[in-house]
DNA sequence: ATGGTAGACCTTCTA
């Protein structure tokens, strides 16, 4: 089973595109983080055409995340426990069905920007309620999977410049900190897993020629339970996309397991 | 050097 994780920064300003790349690779299931638009906007029947099954947690003009399965998804959750008053669609939960059933889940986490305004506050709090629930999750000792977008640069390797992103809540003691804390539940980083080289970046701004720079970080992780790292057998990122027209400024990243 | 681009959408917010 090959499972997808891409930022689209909006899914219809880019649906070509995304569909082309869903016909070549054909994932077994994909999240999608930043689709930008309500579930009624969310190109549904184009994906279905596709042979996808699909689940969408949407918002207008910010955030949004989908699930697409080529087996029907069951148990949807949508929304991340541990705050009512939260309105931002940023998490979407649903088993995969098969034969080995795995539960998956689309997370787009907050960018925490500018980190003396209440924006990197929400971003710790957010990473916390997602740590509490991920170990409710673990408790059920299933193949699990916590792919997306996560805003956080985990290494000093895994960005071109450190000392360009000190400032940045994506790199802030704190936010490595919490995603370390995450991780320790038992979660394995499948990219680092799978042997993945030092500049696997994920993420290039559009500004100031970060790609012609390779200005790049590594913010979009898929995060396995030990019952999915025991079958995991590599990953790979589209880096290639980030070439095309018209491109979103995060590339796929596709994790294959033996299940 | 505090720049630069992209998307949604109502003039500015978010990233």
């Amino acid at each position: 089973m090959r499972i997808a994780t891409w930022n689209v920064n909006s899914v219809n300003a880019r649906l070509e595109t995304v569909l082309g790349w869903f016909e070549s690779i054909a994932p077994d299931v994909a999240c999608l983080q930043e689709i930008k638009c309500v579930d009624e906007k969310f190109p549904t029947e184009a994906f279905e055409r596709l042979g996808y099954n699909v689940a969408v947690h949407g918002q207008k003009s910010y955030n949004g995340v989908a699930l697409l399965s080529k087996t029907p998804l069951e148990d949807v959750r949508k929304g991340l426990s541990g705050d009512d008053t939260d309105e931002q669609a940023r998490y979407l939960e649903a088993v995969v069905s098969g034969p080995r059933p795995v539960r998956v889940a689309a997370i787009y986490l907050p960018n925490g920007n500018p980190i003396d305004t209440e924006k990197f506050p929400y971003k710790l709090k957010w990473l916390e309620r997602l740590t509490s629930h991920a170990r409710d999750l673990l408790a059920l000792e299933e193949p699990l999977v916590l792919a997306g977008d996560y805003n956080v640069i985990p290494e000093p390797k895994d960005v071109y410049d450190p000392a360009a992103w000190s400032g940045d809540a994506l790199y802030q003691p704190q936010t490595r900190a919490a995603f370390r804390t995450l991780k320790w539940l038992g979660l394995t980083d499948a990219y680092m897993a799978a042997d993945g080289a030092p500049g696997g970046y994920t993420f290039w701004d559009y500004q100031a020629g970060a790609w012609p720079r390779n200005h790049g970080i590594r913010i979009d992780h898929l995060l396995l339970s030990p019952q999915a790292a025991d079958h995991l057998s590599n990953v790979v990122i589209h880096r290639d996309v980030r070439a095309g027209d018209k491109p979103s400024d995060h590339v796929p990243v596709v994790a294959e397991l033996r299940l």
